[in-house]
DNA sequence: ACCGTGACGTGTC
DNA sequence: TGACACGCCACGG
């Protein structure tokens, strides 16, 4: 992490350390880097389109809420690869998110 | 340098 | 968690 990394490339690296079979939101995300809001976390996942180490699937909004989708090809593909992961998954939102949740803080820094 | 835009969140009803 | 206004801030045009 450098002071030349841009503000996407701070949320690809916390993105990166979501673990299988949990998810997290814009917001924590936001909250745990202290820079910008949750918006600018959504915009930089948006901009991050092909990057296959990136798993983006695992943010949604606080409402457990798959709101990303339509961004994906297919837009069915965020759901399908949660549950593959074993997120539940129902009417495009996350069952039993509280218990999925995982807050950045809990990050392994390496 | 101004303005619209957006994978959001909080407060309020 | 229904609806809506408003704050948020980097980026492209």
């Amino acid at each position: 992490m450098t002071s030349t990394n841009s503000y996407f490339e701070l949320v690809y690296e916390v993105t990166r350390n979501i673990p299988k079979g949990r998810v997290t939101n814009y917001g924590a995300i936001a909250d745990f880097l202290s820079l910008g809001s949750a918006r600018m976390v959504g915009w930089a996942l948006n901009q991050c389109h092909g990057m296959p180490d990136v798993p983006a699937h695992r943010v949604v909004n606080r409402l457990g809420e798959l709101s990303g989708r339509s961004h994906f090809k297919p837009p069915t593909a965020m759901a399908s690869r949660l549950r593959k992961e074993g997120v539940k998954v129902k009417e495009d939102k996350v069952v039993d998110f509280e218990l999925v949740f995982w807050h950045p803080r809990e990050m392994n820094l390496e």
